[in-house]
DNA sequence: CGCCATTTGTGCGTATGTATC
DNA sequence: GGATACATACGCACAAATGGC
């Protein structure tokens, strides 16, 4: 590891476990300079790396100073799968079970929305999210198979984004996503348990790779009641 | 402005017009050091920029690559009103109406939430977006009147957010932000065109400055066929 | 396969400017 | 004014990845 992230880190670390508490103020550049025997661009580096991820503030010609400890916590931006983040926030498991796997040619509305070649092969994957012996979630996942190659049923039911960033090692670089609200199809009548909602909520999910490739496209649909998106906006 | 500043903006605006076209190879540092009289830390810190606001993409050992046109465009992350971006997408105008604005003491759930002292005052604040002649959207603000003095009817007309960067030169550091489906209250019936939705989405919006105080929590509560939420995620 | 040139990544030392106290 | 600390910039050295030979 970089010595700059290892300076990040550690000091990171400090601030999570309380041995560096908030509005405390940090050492001054080049007291951690010996501190951890690096140079004072590398100990800059760290510090910014701090300001950033939104641990410290610096104040010019005062010092740098811990923020507060609520401010921290709470980051999960970048690209996160909804469910994981839905059972995070509960504190509890969801079940996952996978209703449909099939390899498939892109349908003609896909391949203009991920800008694919005709004929290109996709995986498509219906996969259920049950919550407290309730199904909730539906999640429906299109992958292009030249780009994820091997992906099978099982790897469905744990981890996809396990498999892909793990085995496959792809780089995700960004998604985008759109949340709204969309009347019930039958599909979801089929799927979900959805008492007397008309109504569900579709976050729907473009990724792409570094290289500027689309390589998904998934629609999250959640019951009403079972929605959450959170996140935090830095500037 | 910094030097490396100027590199970044000299280069941004130049893949932006076109002279520096998708997939386009930059100049490798040392090149660049010598285009723009400048050390090499300085155009890294440049490039870096560059990386960081989704221009370029750096690959060890090959070169720096500019990123597609659409990966540009698209970004409208950080902090800003839905009520603007929903504008935006839409491409249309809606009209503000504010139908409150009180100055009043934080009520206990807002001293809570907001960790302020009791007996804080604050701006409360209730706005309605109307768009082609429906009132969709009930935006309602509590600012602290210490950190946003001067604030009156008329601004909240307009655009706070404006007043407050503009006028006041506060500095935003970081918004969290949480989007749920709740169920329809007596002040929703009152200020909105509901029809016969039950729900209405709602985001809360908890804003920051630098120093950490909260100086905002906002309701933005829209009906179910109008609301839409986008974003993009970078790792 | 190894070797080498190119290019980015990291670390170091230093100098100057500027803001705060 | 002086001490301290952050911001920016420069130059140099070596490491690591890449691709051609």
């Amino acid at each position: 590891m970089a010595k700059y992230r290892q300076i990040f880190e550690r000091l990171a670390e400090e601030m999570r476990n309380g041995t560096r508490p908030a509005d405390s103020k940090l050492p001054s550049e080049t007291e951690l300079m010996h501190q951890f025997e690096a140079s004072r661009g590398t100990v800059r580096k760290a510090l910014d790396l701090l300001q950033e991820n939104g641990y410290v503030r610096k104040h010019h010609g005062k010092g740098v100073f811990v923020l507060k400890r609520d401010q921290i916590e709470f980051q999960f931006n970048g690209i996160v799968s909804f469910s994981e983040v839905y059972a995070s926030m509960l504190g509890r498991s969801i079940q996952t079970h996978v209703a449909a796997f099939e390899e498939m040619e892109a349908p003609p509305w896909l391949v203009e929305r991920m800008n694919l070649k005709a004929g290109t092969h996709v995986f498509r994957i219906e996969r259920v999210r049950n919550f407290d012996g309730e199904n909730v979630i539906l999640d429906i996942n299109y992958f292009v198979k030249d780009l994820v190659p091997g992906l099978t049923e099982e790897i469905a039911a744990r981890s996809i984004y396990g498999y892909i960033e793990g085995e496959l090692g792809l780089q995700i670089s960004y998604a985008k996503r759109k949340i709204a609200a969309e009347d019930v199809t039958e599909l979801d009548r089929m799927r979900l348990d959805l008492h007397d909602y008309e109504y569900v909520i579709v976050i729907t999910n473009d990724t792409f790779l570094y290289e500027g490739q689309q390589f998904e496209y998934t629609e999250s649909r959640h019951r009403l009641d079972k929605f959450q998106f959170s996140d935090v906006a830095r500037r």
